[in-house]
DNA sequence: TTTAGGGGTTCCAGCCACGGGAAGGTCAAG
DNA sequence: CTTGACCTTCCCGTGGCTGGAACCCCTAAA
């Protein structure tokens, strides 16, 4: 199957696929024209990590979890930890943008929105609490 | 004042001040050494800029923003416009991560985490629903 | 046979908002 | 005079791609 295909499939972009093969996350194998040859081993890598992907996993988190993947003697605990490491990061970026959140609705609701130039959140911005 | 100074006064980097001096979100002078002599003003707009960057405006807003609270004859309707635009862009982020963390968190609920290869993450991730 | 088109390939640049580090100039204290 | 803490510019790297140029390959139609 070509690249094309498998981006069909997969919903991965090709561009995408051809970097996953650069940082050594897939190996398909190649024509004799050079283009890439995809197995469905290849495809069903590609379709792991669109989901780990989607799931907010970073790349090299995705390149652990697809080693212990296809470790048949892991242990879950390994692969529960990356993913606990992970949802904890998770939990503090919600964090940081409720806060975030948090402050700035309060501001846009003092705000008039008016063509008058006073601001409560120029006025916060600027130093004035 | 320099930028040691100024940098422990705004709570920023020097180099992130450098940066800001480079894409032209600051003006500071030159003294005759060359090193940048920073005015209260600059040191206003930075730690304006500061307090934007932290509720996650990015810097092209705050370009915005600066010019905005520069402008005395600004409608408060144009600043709100940002900042409610901003807002929804953190509520769809938090959306985003909420829906990962959902389902990330049945996952890791469901994982034994134990010693045994037996892993529901991995399942998922394999397509094994 | 040529031509058009729709694949594929590589490589290079850019995104955002800085951070690290090299190589060197400047300044105040001892 | 030296030391060490500043300051300067410059260039590279980050993550995870995305866009585009310049080129090759393959098939079908005129």
């Amino acid at each position: 199957m070509n690249i094309g295909d498998v981006a069909d499939r997969t919903g991965l972009p090709a561009k995408t696929i051809r970097y996953y093969e650069d940082i050594n996350l897939i190996k398909p194998l190649r024509d004799s024209n050079g283009y890439r040859r995809f197995r469905e081993q290849d495809i069903h890598k590609l379709s792991f990590l669109g989901r780990a992907r989607a799931l907010g996993f970073t790349i090299e988190d995705c390149r652990t979890l697809l080693a212990l993947y296809e470790d048949e003697t892991r242990a879950s605990s390994d692969v529960k930890r990356v993913a606990q490491d992970h949802l904890a990061q998770i939990d503090a970026k919600i964090a940081d943008l409720r806060a975030m959140r948090d402050t700035l609705s309060h501001l846009v609701k003092a705000c008039a929105g008016d063509d008058r130039p006073d601001c409560p959140i120029l006025k916060d911005l600027g130093g004035n609490s």
